[in-house]
DNA sequence: TTGAAAGCGCTAACAA
DNA sequence: TTGTTAGCGCTTTCAA
């Protein structure tokens, strides 16, 4: 039949009410320069007609693409999952778009990303960087093509942005102190990959907090556990025969290696939080619900997409008084969720 | 300094090296009809003036904008994200994008996020329905502006399109069979919001495995679990502590609830899997890392999303032939994961 | 309050 | 192989 039905333009409403394309879009689009009546006779027509307005035409017509991109390393882990669900909760009431792409954290595909996001004219480009890669040209050439540019979490320092990041080195901080309050004295560290900030600083923390009190930094205390490789059980048990075991590790990379170490605890007869504390990170939701209860930092993935996207906003709604973007960095306090596993009696 | 600074257009490059428009546009887009030099010209002048492509004209004069839409319930959640992901992987070696919107289980979000998708000309609309809602003119409004439709795991029966789902009953019914092969002999049933198809499904597959085996299917060992509201320790204690207990629960809800079980029975000290088999449903990480492991139901999210941008591709690649679309409905077989929790010695 | 006209940046027929 | 020209659908200035 009508396979080649034409989408309806504001020039077919037009024509159908002896009105030219103007006053349809006028009508459309609030403005005040307009008849009231003849407002409701296009909004009526336009819904008769089943008409859907082209946002290409409309936003290259004006330069802007109500579009916000976003590249991540993975969307689907939970943290990157929570910051664009918090995003999109705040661009989601202001009309924004978003466009999302993953880095799965290869640094070609995060160049890529970027550069499509460019092409499509989105308004603000948010990035966590992916591990791999030490070149940041195509961030640079964000800010010069002046796209407004957030970092979040993972940031480049040398790259002047708005960032938005956690505290962890504090938050680190924060747990090994409670592990200290909590009567633990040989606390052993899992750290993350080095090769990121963000672990380096929970790393700092942990180092700070033991300084703090007065207590050794025993290297054979701290293991560099890389990324997760799903044989993580092998250094735990490692670590929990030791002749002089830890009473208390700190799994500063993930929850998911401190559910590692409470397995492995379980089945060597360790008893947590008696005689073994355990504190993740992330507070995924499965910490809640294990026995006994896991203590973690959360991160709060999903306050942080909005205070990113706000930033975002309050920028642009600043812009009428000539304001230059302010490059500040904004940090967000994780929370320590103490938990039973490290509630000692 | 040029904070005006317009951005770099075809025409600027074609002034610059005394050619046209058209050539440039023909050279940057690999059109055949060039000459090689001016090629090599072209590219290496546009490098030189940091130009960037402006998609959105592009696709406005091509009539599409290689992009796709998706909505979901709520992108933060595990599977949904498995499908983002996998999608993702398959769109971007075709560099195309992606514009995502979640429902977060409103109908009326769900409606504006499907309209806005519509104003974009996104070539197609992936969509996963939310729990709220029983008015679906907003999809057949999809299908009336000629924009492939596909939906997945929770589908519309009556809206005509592309359907890709799991097998919740066959799965289901293969989970029970698993237990009853495993010596269990009093099966109960957590089931999920029974307003939506998948849970109907694994209930009706729960069903079907009992009566396969000649077993009793008693109704004070189905429960209906509702969504997920932090208090399901309540009924699982109460489960376990009938005067005539199940000796294996299937939280066919999710692997959450499963977990809950777990640790109710750990409390009550109830030996998993010796007393007590679980299986969960969804394969989420920890399940893997739990003690025992949990038996769980992979749905292969990823998986699924990749077969879901396959067969849009594959659509438009047919299309060349004049063939119609097909509406077909692709199932994608869940796997059970038979692990620790149900492996009765 | 409405209309006429130009143009956002690009592509693609058609012409040369 | 390159150029000319029109137009995708919309907004917006200027004029009426």
């Amino acid at each position: 039949m009508d396979l080649k039905k034409k989408r309806v333009t504001i020039y077919d409403i037009a024509r159908a009410l002896n009105l030219t394309a103007s006053t349809v879009s006028r009508s459309l689009n609030n403005n005040s320069r307009i008849n009231e009546e003849t407002r409701k006779l296009v909004i009526a027509k336009a819904r008769e007609m089943n008409y859907r307005a082209n946002s290409l035409a409309s936003n290259l017509r004006k330069g802007k693409s109500q579009t916000i991109g976003i590249v991540v390393p993975r969307i689907n882990q939970s943290f990157f999952a929570n910051v664009i669900s918090g995003i999109e909760s705040i661009t989601n009431e202001r009309n924004y778009n978003l466009i999302i792409s993953q880095s799965t954290e290869s640094h070609k595909k995060e160049v890529k990303g970027v550069n499509t996001l460019i092409n499509q004219h989105v308004d603000c480009i948010i990035i966590s960087v992916s591990a791999e890669g030490d070149d940041y040209t195509h961030l640079q050439n964000v800010i010069d093509h002046q796209i407004p540019l957030i970092q979040f979490d993972r940031v480049v320092e040398e790259i002047e942005s708005v960032k938005v990041i956690n505290n962890n080195e504090q938050a680190s901080r924060e747990a090994v102190e409670h592990l200290i309050a909590s009567g633990y004295k040989r606390i052993a560290l899992l750290a993350g990959p080095q090769n990121l900030d963000i672990f380096r600083d929970r790393k700092a923390g942990y180092i700070k907090a033991l300084r703090a009190h007065k207590m050794p930094v025993s290297d054979h205390l701290i293991i560099d556990t890389g990324s997760n490789n799903g044989h993580d059980a092998d250094f735990i048990r490692k670590l929990l025969t030791l002749p002089e075991p830890p009473d208390a590790i700190f799994a500063s990379r993930d929850d998911f290696l401190a559910l590692g170490v409470l397995e492995v605890a379980n089945d060597l007869n360790i008893k947590v939080p008696e005689q073994l504390g355990i504190c993740g990170y992330s507070n995924e939701n499965f910490t809640r619900i294990t026995t006994p209860s896991l203590t973690t930092i959360d991160q709060h993935g999903v306050d942080m997409g909005k205070t990113i996207a706000q930033t975002y906003f309050d920028e642009i709604d600043d812009k009428n008084d000539g304001t230059a973007v302010e490059i500040k960095t904004i940090s967000i306090k994780p929370e320590l969720i103490a938990r039973a596993s490290t509630q000692r009696r």
